[in-house]
DNA sequence: ATTATTTGACCTCT
DNA sequence: AGAGGTCAAATAAT
């Protein structure tokens, strides 16, 4: 439905949900056909004061349990992840036609559902502690949905076996970043695989000369 | 008392 | 008619 609504859709996959920088509520949960898991439907929880669009989409991969599909829509008026570097981030992607964003992995929170934003421990966890700068602007104005990010993170270190491709739609092959001392240097095999295999369904918004870059 | 979550109902689209 | 997305009343948590 949303693709026909000309909303731009950032996809992620995570081994952790927690932390994105911004305050997500609940509005919806479904069951999804063909799905073994429910689908979450957060929104920003500045909906109602700013008027944030933003919305997000969690759900547990079929295939690997300890993988979340989470999808963002619409753009965070609000800017709560971390004003500077979504301001920042904002003037990049108007002069490319893609970011990916390799910020660091949050692996601060070692407890807790993976669908809470705040942390548990000793409390003295902060909102905006790691902003993944995915408060994004609106790209271009092409039809449907536009896929303008597929980043996979790892920031839980539990050594998982790569699992098969995480979901129908990713058909994401064994990019599996979850060895526990995982070197991106090291890695360039699996990102040369994660090119082939899991690019071709969104090379049509790839430059691969700027992707070379960020590799 | 206030705020967040749950969950069935409702709406839109195919 | 069925599927997916959102709403909103009821409920739970703080």
């Amino acid at each position: 439905m949303r693709a026909n609504s000309g909303s731009t859709a950032t996809r992620v996959e995570k081994r952790w949900t927690a932390e994105d920088g911004f305050i997500w509520r609940k509005y919806g949960q479904k069951e999804i056909t063909h799905s073994k898991h429910p689908r979450l439907y957060f929104r920003c929880s500045y909906k109602h004061d700013i008027g944030c669009p933003a919305t997000r989409q969690v759900q547990q991969s079929d295939d690997d349990l300890s993988l979340y599909v989470i999808t963002y829509f619409g753009d965070h008026t609000c800017c709560q992840g971390d004003g500077a570097v979504a301001a920042e981030e904002e003037e990049d992607v108007k002069m490319q036609p893609f970011v990916i964003n390799f910020g660091s992995a949050t692996a601060s929170s070692t407890s807790g559902s993976p669908w809470q934003n705040s942390d548990d421990g000793d409390g003295r966890s902060e909102i905006s502690r790691s902003p993944q700068a995915l408060c994004l602007p609106e790209g271009g104005e092409a039809d449907g949905l536009r896929l303008k990010v597929t980043k996979v993170e790892a920031t839980s270190f539990d050594s998982q076996p790569a699992g098969p491709a995480a979901a129908e739609l990713s058909s994401s092959p064994d990019v599996s970043c979850a060895s526990p001392a995982w070197d991106p240097l090291s890695s360039c095999l699996e990102w040369d695989q994660f090119v082939e295999s899991s690019f071709d369904f969104v090379s049509g918004f790839i430059d691969f000369d700027d992707f070379d870059l960020y590799q």
